[in-house]
DNA sequence: TCAGACTTTTTTAATTTTTTAATAAGTTTC
DNA sequence: GAAACTTATTAAAAAATTAAAAAAGTCTGA
């Protein structure tokens, strides 16, 4: 049955792109096949050109496996991120390199009807000036921040179209298959497959932004919730300080940690005469504003150091909740705030000391992003990844057999 | 392969332990094997006396098929729930009753170097005044307060045994398979398997007792999290109210929320003269006390009701929690404390419209325990029976093959 | 009320896959 | 340098899945 190893191989060709030079064993055991399977159906993938020979993994006192990788140049991705104001696209290839030049939309959500028209305008513009052929385009990737469900692809935040699927919108636009997720959720699931929490199974991933989004590694999966929502972190009710949140309650953990809240007091701070070498600081752009306020923080000064490390302390605060709760192995600080590394790390654990069960907090590490800026970007290429075999075309629910069907 | 068939029948068999009256193309589904291979097994346990055929279900419209149950008097558990004071034993059935009377013993758990002793003496006895033979019993399952590592079988909590791995102590002592996790776990686990959250894949379950438990069912799954300590719900900062907990630190959940904290305010208030069909209640026996202070709440005293009112809404304010970060579909309340009923819901739910964002908690539905006080000690047999093909004899990991060798 | 069309389950037969086994080739260790 | 070990390849045997046919029961419409 054709079909039924077309989905084998693309099972292959997904394992492939998460992890390179794996060896014949390593992906039967992947895609829980046999042996001789497995080596067959990669024997045609080497003829098909999808897949070579990368040479020999080191011996484990036997003979040498040999390790295969996808081809170059045969398969490409279409990654975007969102964030309320500014959108960037990409054009990424198998190894997680960008082709040509991320492009940066200036793109308002909030309340902004003609947001999607304008995005999937730039995802085609994206398309046609990388020059690559439209068959060798897997799909597209969507990261955006707001209320999504991922399995109705709608965002009940931003960018409404009655009750239509956006992704089948934007799919019958652009023909490619697309994908959406929340944002924090990509950049956990990039930590989970490409940064600091790879191969983890409990892992809760930080995206320290203009909010303090939450992506949760459970059971090695990102974990979703019923609808889509879970991981709310901004918006758990902790403080008691009567400080009104943008969601309308108070007390939000929002209110007193986020990007955004560290450039306000910033600003108020140098305008009530506080030294610092942030003095001459444009606050009209943010992102530029917030990289100086980070360089700041890593050349030492004092202000800065003293605004991430308050923050950074109500971060551990909501933290120590997590802990409690999820009892994860590790989390990993993510997001354009993990920028400003170590920094976090003193408050952060001063947080947990005092308001976790040691028991708990002792066998939790704590790590920092090695992705940085482009995790949401990656985030939405390895959506399309994980979803490879579903969006190969020529397998129906029925070819797909009675087992499978199941899931 | 005989043992490969062995594994997929221990499967069958618990399927049908976790619901009667299925049909051959309901294990198949549920068992992930063809039908012909099914049918098969289900013959072969059906001339083995494990299976009885239990008639014909309903049509859907074309030709009735059989159904399925597990023959009675075949199998037997041993079920033990454990709390500070007081270990309950009971011998159940595989229709979820109870064979004999529950065994009570006073057994206190902290600081208690005998305990452990005392828990095999006691379970030995049970089993012997059961009459059942020993080969008819499956495992022992045990449910206990603390910090259960379920994979090491350790209580960090009590119970020690220097590293040693206390499931395997007591199996050495009585021949079966032993089996341990947190009280709270398999009261969710029960819920999910027989209770209010039948079925269900994303569920919260809070063990309202002397402290708030909470079980996590995602995914379909109990979650236990890293090391198993997930659901310490407890113990999450919420309160800036300077109350000293239990665990060392300050404004604790259960600072605010538990029956214990209940029974203390109605002492103190009783003292102070606070009117009330209580006024002659005896606070030694805490038990007593609070199955009469849960009457008074069913009769409408309005002292009573205004204690669980308070509790409640504290409990709601940890549910807000629970609800932005894991998005559940439902929230159940079990535990000793459900047994007062749909008091519960109202304060809840008022603490969730303060604090919770509205898109998240209106689609999370509330619902209260059928199973009540005898929840832990299904959740135990449960436990048992989750892992029953483990249990099997004559299945080694080789002869389990390749295939499952990577579970 | 009773054919006959239609569903669903059960059984049987055919196909495919997985296992198993045997052999060859390359590494490491003693 | 031989023995032990691991991977790769091939072929034959065993087992499971899939597909097709038969059986059993429901429902519809005259």
């Amino acid at each position: 049955m054709s079909d039924k190893n077309r989905l084998v191989k693309s099972k292959l060709l997904r394992e492939l792109y998460f992890e390179e030079g794996l060896t014949c064993a390593d992906l039967a055991l992947k895609v829980q096949k046999s042996f001789p399977l497995t080596a067959k159906l990669i024997e045609e993938l080497v003829s098909e050109n999808q897949v070579v020979e990368t040479g020999l993994a080191p011996s484990t006192g036997g003979r040498r496996p040999l390790t295969y990788a996808l081809q170059k140049g045969e398969m490409y991705l279409v990654s975007v991120a969102m964030d309320q104001f500014v959108t960037k696209i990409a054009i990424m290839d198998m190894q997680n390199n960008f082709v040509g030049p991320v492009q940066k939309v200036v793109l308002p959500l909030p309340n902004n009807p003609k947001a999607l028209s304008i995005l999937i305008e730039k995802i085609k513009e994206a398309i046609d000036n990388s020059g690559i052929e439209v068959k060798k385009l897997v799909g597209v990737g969507i990261g955006m921040p707001g209320f999504v469900d991922v399995k109705k692809g709608v965002n009940y935040s931003h960018l409404h179209l009655g009750n239509k699927s956006i992704t089948r919108h934007i799919s019958e636009k652009i023909g490619l298959q697309v994908f959406i997720d929340n944002d924090s959720s990509l950049i956990a699931l990039a930590e989970r497959r490409f940064g600091a929490a790879r191969n983890e199974t409990n892992a809760m991933v930080i995206n320290i932004g203009w909010g303090v989004g939450l992506g949760l590694i459970l059971n090695g999966e990102l974990f979703r919730g019923h609808e889509g929502f879970a991981g709310e972190f901004s918006h758990i009710p902790l403080f008691l300080n009567g400080k009104l949140c943008s969601c309308g309650k108070m007390g939000c953990l929002e209110t007193e940690t986020s990007l955004l809240l560290i450039l306000e007091k910033a600003k108020a701070g140098l305008e009530a005469g506080r030294l610092s070498m942030l003095t001459s600081i444009n606050f009209d752009d943010l992102e530029v504003a917030c990289d100086l306020l980070i360089q700041a923080v890593h050349s030492g000064d004092q202000f800065a150091v003293e605004l991430f490390s308050k923050a950074g302390y109500n971060i551990g605060k909501g933290l120590a909740v997590l802990i409690h709760l999820l009892n994860p192995k590790s989390i990993i600080l993510s997001g354009r705030g993990s920028c400003a590394g170590q920094i976090w790390l003193a408050p952060i654990q001063q947080a947990l000391n005092e308001h976790c069960i040691p028991r708990l907090y002792q066998s939790t590490h704590m790590d920092i992003s090695t992705l940085g800026l482009d995790a949401e970007l990656i985030g939405a290429a390895a959506l399309v990844m994980e979803n490879f075999e579903k969006s190969q075309p020529a397998l129906t629910a029925q070819s797909m057999g009675f087992n499978v069907a199941v899931n």
